[in-house]
DNA sequence: GTGAAAGCGCTAACAG
DNA sequence: CTGTTAGCGCTTTCAC
């Protein structure tokens, strides 16, 4: 027998360290949770279970927990906000608070909500089991996928609640910014003033909600000027990317005289090329950003948008999820919230 | 009798159903898993159960789900992190990543872990019942405290692994930058320009942490100059906030060449209040920022900034948390992270 | 001082 | 086609 006690297969319970110092699982159970003085465990037991634990590498398992210790009378709910890593936090936090508020406007005794944000990695959301089964929450909004997860969710049926945020799934509740009318408004305001060459910046990774703005945009102004717009294409999402993309196409010294950034991170770094090109904001290249974007006053000078309504985007979600949950609603529905216009010195 | 059959007291179980509709529970369960199929139940005792599911208003019980439907041979370990809503995410976000990261590092077959992040309003911490109990967390990252929070803190003893992220509670493990240094650092950057009215721009509400920058800031303002620096305080935390503060100072005609902003957003706000009055950057104002924001590079002219050294940070906060959920460490300690300077175009 | 037993709500295996 | 049984891991009486 090897020296050392390692219950090398299962996760140590309550039970196994009570066997192994030779005590009940109750005593045990009294020393995790620090109520051995007032049962008057003899003080030499509580340190051989504390060592025992200590040992043992014992980590309490917190469903059996929740399961003993909730209270019968009081009904807990579980929500979730899914997201992936690599999209900006702004809504998700939005949505969040969004929803933190219903479900706290519903609370009382005998209902209880908790919400929480899990994060996957972009592209990736089919490996994360964990959050994916019934035994994790009541009911989640989805948000941020790229392709390969919207391809997974569309092929899979969920075990709970769910509204898709920013995505058209099939079978699923979506709710949607209009990504087309979005980049036909943004075309419309560069053309409108008087714009001839305008220029369109994508990540190379292009969600759908992107793409099709992306597409939009050069669809209006094919339709009113007979040429496509240049698409300058930035490695990722990050400012650092749109300045070098932008760069690289004034430098080129191809032409630009009206930018459309699809993300306000690429707008951010757009900015930048363009000053250190000489070139300036909006009399020699006018520039339209998104609109999610929480500082996109504060930009020099402020970054005229054309973007999603998020106030009304996440009152559309929070109602669709607990209709859901309460079964009021059975069949999927795809919800679109039409733009919001913001002008701004940019444009 | 009233008509409608509410069960107005205790939640709906599958066993209130299976009651209900005179059937057995897992005959209930079967349903609701959409196994009735290969169960080969009879199509209308799918549509009696369902129909009773749907009237009830059941809502499974997420925690028992889990102990069931858990494998007795995987170890599923729960970390949470636990921030204000108020708070900006750019942190937190970078924390869940590098937890995340570390728990994928060590799941295996037989290891398994949950990474969420759960938001409190600030300063009412202690009402958050559910974060705070043993049946939820194995372990938790707690950040963005207010002062009622940490008050709070030092009174309890929270039943799992924690590690406190910018504050210094007693008997808590905490990960600190040393705002003293950063307020120094900051100072002495303004007066190494030769600034002579150097002016301090914070939030009405001060964390510790900004509430130690400031201070410091102004102590060493004071030492070297012989006067206090002037204080500016923006009625929140917002760029906004931040522009309007900046705005009243400078138009009351009361001098400043250099500011010290103790957050990013005021930063961000202070650069519209300073152009809009004519002054420029550097040259009239020397800027100097805190650096935990993502796009100081993209501010116009780029931000200098004094400020935590966020990746050595997150390192040290992961490391803890795992040492204390093992018990390789048991007495709480103090880690302080020296601050990174970052010298930009603002100063 | 300590142990035995019951049961939180759910589901899977096994009997009919 | 459907019900009975057992048990996930934990805590809390109650009994000795």
């Amino acid at each position: 027998m090897a020296a050392m006690a390692r219950s090398d297969k299962r996760p140590v319970t309550v039970h196994m360290i009570a066997k192994h110092v030779s005590v009940s699982a109750s005593a045990v159970s009294t020393v995790l949770a620090d109520r051995h003085e007032e049962r008057r465990l003899a003080p030499a037991t509580v340190e051989r279970i504390r060592k025992a634990v200590r040992d043992l590498g014992y980590v309490p398992n917190v469903a059996a927990r929740r399961l003993r210790a909730h209270d019968p009378e009081v009904h807990h709910i579980e929500l979730g906000i899914l997201t992936s890593f690599e999209a900006p936090l702004f809504l998700v936090s939005r949505v969040l608070r969004q929803v933190q508020r219903m479900a706290d406007a519903r609370t009382g005794p005998g209902r209880n909500f908790s919400v929480s944000i899990a994060m996957f990695h972009a592209g990736r959301l089919r490996e994360m089991a964990g959050l994916l089964n019934a035994s994790r929450f009541n009911g989640v909004v989805i948000t941020n996928t790229l392709p390969d997860d919207d391809a997974f969710l569309a092929a899979t049926t969920l075990p709970y609640a769910v509204v898709v945020l920013g995505r058209r799934l099939p079978n699923y509740c979506c709710v949607l910014d209009t990504p087309g009318e979005i980049g036909r408004r943004a075309a419309e305001i560069l053309l409108g003033r008087g714009c001839r060459r305008p220029v369109v910046l994508t990540p190379a990774l292009l969600t759908q909600s992107t793409a099709e703005r992306a597409e939009a945009f050069c669809t209006t102004v094919r339709a009113k000027t007979g040429t496509d717009p240049a698409r300058v294409v930035a490695a990722g999402f990050t400012p650092t990317n749109g300045a070098e993309a932008l760069r690289a196409h004034l430098g080129a010294g191809r032409g630009c005289d009206g930018l459309y950034a699809v993300t306000d991170g690429l707008a951010l770094g757009a900015y930048q090329a363009i000053k250190d090109a000489g070139r300036k904001i909006p009399k020699d290249i006018a520039v339209v950003g998104v609109g999610d974007h929480e500082h996109a006053d504060f930009f020099d000078p402020p970054l005229t948008c054309v973007g999603p309504s998020n106030e009304t985007i996440v009152e559309q979600i929070v109602t669709q999820l607990f209709d859901l949950m309460n079964r009021r609603r059975v069949k999927p529905v795809e919800t679109f919230v039409p733009p919001s216009v913001v002008m701004r010195a940019s444009a």
